[in-house]
DNA sequence: TTTATATATCAATATATCTTGATATATAAA
DNA sequence: TTTATATATCAAGATATATTGATATATAAA
């Protein structure tokens, strides 16, 4: 139960359905290119990926100083469900612009 | 994008998940049935039900002075796999107390 | 008609969530 | 070490959503 609305409250919110269908086009990304090709400030994306990790639909991966974020690999089915809906959604998908030093 | 949102922001409160259970168990229910079966005031369970039916999930049918609310028929697939997965989760519904004259 | 019943909507308040800027932590380079 | 970079977290204000009680509307019974 708690969960599920984690899972939702996760997916109601234009961000994190951007960063979500950003991820899923990218492939692993840290959080500096997605800094960076939203031009959004760090604590934003930070707090939105956070919440993208904990309602199960990506994973880190922590090299060095940076934190590597890519969908979670396997996804059940009703998560897959809801990635498939999103990539017909009409959305502004930035192109990847990597921002890390 | 708008009707997805709205699909999420549907789902995402408890009241309405439950809402939606009862009405995927007990089939076809008027307002007055779930006032009486959750003991939750009138303004509050039109509203929810006005949220669920503009999100999709449900329709109503007015017959006399009274609305019957159900599951949308047909279904879509995505709406189709979020049902499953309320079924799935461990909620109090109450029993159907018939409550209107 | 008048009255009662069923439902919808509105306004006010309470509660939750998002954004920002500031600060903390941790790693690596100088 | 000291400094710079990447990320996480926190506090404050802004915005959205839920609940309640009051009122509007619409149908049917008296």
């Amino acid at each position: 139960m708690e969960l599920f609305l984690d899972t939702i409250g996760a997916i109601n919110d234009v961000t994190r359905l951007r960063l979500l269908r950003f991820i899923d086009i990218n492939g692993e990304v840290c959080v500096c290119d997605i800094e960076n090709s939203f031009e959004m400030i760090q604590s934003r994306v930070s707090r939105h990926l956070k919440i993208l990790k904990e309602s199960g639909f990506l994973k880190v991966d922590r090299r060095g100083r940076w934190a590597y974020y890519s969908i979670r690999d396997p996804l059940d089915q009703f998560r897959q469900s809801i990635l498939k809906e999103i990539s017909y959604l009409d959305m502004d998908i930035p192109i990847l612009k990597k921002g890390c030093n």
